[in-house]
RNA sequence: CGGAGUGUGGCCUAGUGGUUUAGGGCGCCUGCUUUGGGAGCAGGAGAUCGUGAGUUCAAAUCUCACCACUCCGACCA
């Protein structure tokens, strides 16, 4: 992508009242425009690192043998009363009516429209188990939005459903689930501790919460000083060593990433969503629920990975893994088109800051805000020696490469 | 929903009743110059000062109402 075309225009200040550095950020990097308050757009750099957290999570639910299904996001008044969340439901429904005022909510989750459509089709134990999911929009009809992302009203949401015939092989799934959670995090750049949590109104009999540690965390989880133990502050009391290691616990903010629940027969009771076994017994399905929210990953990434000029993504998430930087002269101009078009040619992403009349001090200053994890700087300087300098974001270290070297070293750093 | 705060060109802001036909910086447009850390000079465009009502000879400035956004509480991915 030639800069010169992309649709971002960063700016040198954000604005001062917003506390997350995260929504301070990616406003300031142009990555997402706010048009009311927890409604955003994302705009193509947030776009493209979106994309890449829903690749990241589309592997993974794919590889647990999930398969993806869209759901309405306009679903009907009846099918939240068989559940009793028409008006239960917290936070509250965003409700509406047609034109022959037939009443409709936008899904904020959707464990009653994914039963009633297993109900329709799965009748015998031979169809189970089944794993949907789903990487879309929801709604919630928040008392506040925070943080920019990290609290809104409408988001993508990944929901994978689970559909099974009994507990054991229900909590077998769920504990699978649970260590694809963590590979997904861990692509993403990111910590996690998980923790028992409280069902909540999605219910349930069990549930893990995902929690990346943060300072501008909402919530706060107690983890152990030495090893990997983590829980919720409520749950455990006054107690300050840990259960495994007797060592201390340590207080730390943390944001919810993602919400794992072991539903049981919840909504299949409700709904009446039943499978014959072997026997020719009736039973309920046995069901469990999934979500991860995409945008507030996305700013938890950026909480995690920033420093004073701006954002440092990991390079799977990155919204492109190179950029590349000439600064002025007619042979820097030729040699960096070359490269760019070179870079294409083996699928590496690169972003062409081929912005005119631009110095370099703004070149640098947008690179670093942007956060692209490989920085190339293309100039007269470099090229007399037949190189190009070569900078991680993350490291203040600046490498000489040899040209006829640098694809190759690039495949293997991307 | 309760509490606190803010609202001035796209962004950051000065201005707290009267030479304010609202000032500056960034950004934008034109021309020249410049090119290793958000450049320089010259010229230019862009604002019903959140909205409405009121007080006053006079309102961006005071009063009231409404709206919007931010932050704290509760809830959540």
């Amino acid at each position: 992508m030639r800069q010169s075309k992309l649709f971002c225009k960063t700016k040198k200040e954000g604005f001062k009242t917003a506390e997350a550095i995260s929504h301070r950020l990616l406003i300031r990097g142009d990555f997402i425009d706010q048009l009311a308050s927890g409604v955003y757009s994302f705009l193509p750099l947030g776009k493209r690192v979106h994309r890449k957290i829903e690749r990241i999570i589309r592997e993974e639910m794919t590889a647990l043998g999930a398969q993806e299904v869209y759901l309405p996001i306009l679903t009907p008044k009846r099918l939240w009363e068989t559940t009793g969340r028409w008006e239960k439901i917290d936070p509250p429904l965003f409700k509406l009516k047609d034109r022959h005022r037939k009443e409709f909510g936008l899904g904020p989750t959707h464990e009653e429209v994914i039963t009633e459509l297993v109900r329709t089709r799965i009748k015998s134990y031979r169809d189970l188990p089944l794993y949907l999911f789903q990487i879309q929009a929801k709604f919630r009809n928040e008392m506040r939005s925070t943080g920019g992302l990290l609290r809104v009203r409408e988001f993508i949401m990944k929901d994978l459903y689970s559909f099974d015939r009994e507990k054991e092989e229900a909590i077998t799934f769920y504990k699978k689930v649970k260590r694809a959670y963590f590979r997904i995090f861990k692509r993403c750049g990111l910590k996690v501790v998980c923790v028992k949590a409280d069902p909540g109104t999605i219910g349930g009999e069990l549930s893990h919460e995902f929690m990346v540690l943060s300072d501008t965390g909402e919530d706060s989880v107690l983890i152990c000083s030495k090893c990997d133990f983590g829980t919720n502050i409520q749950k455990f009391g006054k107690k300050k060593t840990c259960p495994q290691c007797q060592n201390r616990l340590i207080k730390k903010n943390c944001i919810e990433v993602g919400h794992i629940f072991y539903l049981a027969e919840k909504y299949s009771r409700a709904i009446e969503a039943n499978f014959i076994d072997k026997k020719g017994k009736k039973n309920k399905i046995i069901m469990g629920c999934y979500g991860i929210g995409l945008g507030r990953l996305m700013a938890s990434i950026v909480e995690v990975h920033h420093d004073e000029k701006g954002i440092i993504w990991p390079i799977e998430v990155a919204p492109f893994q190179v950029h590349l930087i000439p600064l002025s002269g007619k042979k820097v101009e030729s040699q960096s088109k070359r490269l760019y078009q070179d870079f294409q040619a083996k699928g590496i992403e690169v972003l062409f800051d081929d912005r005119a009349d631009i110095t370099p001090g703004e070149k640098f200053a947008d690179a670093d805000l942007i956060g692209i994890p490989f920085r190339i700087v293309v100039s007269e300087k470099t090229l007399k020696k037949d190189s190009v300098e070569v900078k991680k974001r993350s490291e203040k270290k600046i490498k000489l490469v040899k040209i006829k070297d640098l694809s190759r070293s690039l495949i293997n750093l991307c």
